[in-house]
DNA sequence: TTGTACGCGTTATCAA
DNA sequence: TTGATAACGCGTACAA
């Protein structure tokens, strides 16, 4: 077993310094092609590489970018980290990936022990517990050690950030947009519970998708569960309120629902129900994942390019801790991309 | 924005030696209450964090694991995430995550940058394209500098490491036992090319099912699809196969599927024949994801217990480098675990 | 009780 | 052309 090999190791090897190594392997010209060829020829047996820890402590950077999600058994947050990673490969950076687990404490903690150093720059999309909570001091604290966040997808506006977004809004009016278009008069919504941020903007888009095509929004037809994590009791609770949704409208005519869940949710209803899809219902559903696609049904969603999204995520962060200008005061320049949805038509709706 | 502050700075501000502030925070009794006192509040104030490549350098550890792992937008890799990452957490460990996304060079590369010094320790599910080549000179490489690997699920049995694998031989035959248990006689298996392990050890556990039963193993029964990443084509070319399969054999009356994916597509071809599930054919799919749960008919699967399987793979791994009795001869004892499988039953088998 | 010196592995600067 | 030294931030053995 040939441990690492240090600069300090093939130095003593050779009869050199340590500064003579160091510069033949840059291949400085200050160094004679001799020696050059020398140290070259042993690190390349030795398949030397630098250390990084080392580089990152003398170059105050750790070229590591540290990602904290909510989830990660979950299709939209891994197509983030998918692009995260793919941008960080390119440009040589590390991805650590923290998960909060929806919960305000994990967060906290995996900022905390990231923030010391581990890495140049945070990506994260805020956590359900946090979002509730309302306390937001560790992103300020972060961001006054001079530590850059961006946010995405579940994100705080009074938070000072770069931050990626999905059009959430438009995403949910071009869902709503299509069912009226179909001619559907009595579209349910099912949603979250208004603190979670993009259930919020996705009721909204609902809403304003309704009444520009002067339809009324009838209270009755939105439903907002509690969005708990799943279990199987979570899951037969989902089903009864939905079910409820249906018996309590007959003449809903269209579902749309703000995650896969809760549409593939709502197909199963109908079905059950004897309602036929999408002659009786049509159901549009937001993000485009696996159950979508595989649903029976398939599934028409609203995509939301998360890979594109941590693309674009990666790119704003790096090229913020590059740009290394140290603008300083108060008149940094934040920016806030909009990464835009699309529609997915598939046989759920006509 | 108050920068990150370090020993240097405290001992500069308080105008006492960096030693003496380094000891009075780790409460030295070689440091005066007073001084300590005076020291401690400070860094409180500031609230001093040592930092982390300071501390790897010195100790010549990061406490930080590597997860090598094919792909993130699937259920079980992402559940083997979440269990590395919870032990890692509780054992104060980060988890660097890299893609190689199928691919024997992003494999190689994201274990070079990672080696260098930014981690302790790997872990890893081998890419497809590795096992297809059968180059495993990165992995040699790496262990033979001292840097341990668990290797998990997708391993190499000639590697010296520690692995971590679910139970794919008897877990198939549980599929299959309960099948046959429930009358089925013409069993048909969807598997991978026989290069992807799993693909491989489930088939055989297919087989032994039936030999074990009296059965034949019928060749025209079994259909190996290559295991391309997928794409709309590829989803119509399985199911062109997969409906191919049901009509040359008008008698199948099961299927055991290795995957989800090909599980519901089977259940999809079937319905689509106008076949019923479960009366007509029963259908048992391996990994029990977001697919199997909310399929329709909900799928009975083979759970691998992926979470549970990423914890054990993180406690080996930490175990491993804790105990830096260091062996270091050849006789170093590897250990493999086997994760059980479960049999969750569904509405698509009787 | 406090401070000095050293080393972890690297690179940059300056001296020889 | 080469080498010694300092610095990144920390902890610790040893000296004062």
């Amino acid at each position: 077993m040939k441990r690492k090999i240090t600069l300090k190791q093939i130095a003593k090897e050779l009869d050199v310094s340590i500064s003579t190594v160091s510069k033949a392997l840059r291949n400085s010209n200050e160094i004679s092609d001799d020696t050059k060829e020398k140290v070259q020829a042993f690190a390349r047996l030795y398949s030397y590489r630098p250390n990084n820890i080392a580089l990152s402590l003398k170059n105050r950077k750790t070229k590591t970018i540290g990602v904290i999600i909510p989830e990660i058994v979950h299709y939209f947050f891994s197509m983030v980290i998918r692009g995260i990673e793919r941008v960080a490969l390119d440009r040589h950076y590390n991805v650590i990936v923290g998960l909060s687990n929806e919960s305000f404490d994990k967060e906290v903690i995996n900022m905390e022990t990231l923030a010391n150093g581990s890495i140049d720059g945070f990506i994260l999309s805020v956590s359900k517990e946090t979002l509730f909570k309302q306390d937001y001091h560790h992103f300020n604290e972060t961001i006054n050690q001079g530590m850059p966040i961006v946010m995405f997808d579940r994100i705080i506006n009074e938070i000072q950030c770069d931050k990626v977004i999905v059009d959430d809004i438009e995403g949910s009016k071009k869902a709503v947009n299509k069912l009226i278009g179909n001619g559907c008069t009595h579209i349910a919504l099912i949603s979250t519970k208004d603190y979670v941020s993009v259930g919020r903007l996705r009721t909204e888009g609902y809403m304003n998708a309704l009444i520009e095509h002067q339809l009324p929004v009838n209270p009755d037809l939105i439903l907002k569960v509690d969005d708990k994590l799943e279990s199987e009791d979570y899951l037969e609770e989902l089903e009864g309120k939905v079910e409820q949704l249906f018996k309590e409208n007959k003449n809903l005519d269209a579902v749309f629902a703000v995650n896969e869940l809760y549409a593939v949710t709502a197909m199963k209803v109908a079905r059950k129900l004897g309602l036929s899809i999408p002659d009786d219902v049509q159901v549009i559903g937001f993000t485009d994942g696996v159950l979508s696609r595989h649903a029976t049904p398939t599934l028409t969603t609203i995509k939301q390019h998360g890979h594109y999204l941590g693309e674009q995520a990666a790119n704003l962060l790096i090229d913020r801790l590059e740009n290394d200008i140290e603008i300083d005061e108060e008149d940094e320049v934040y920016q806030t991309l909009v990464i835009e949805t699309e529609l997915i038509e598939r046989e759920s709706t006509k």
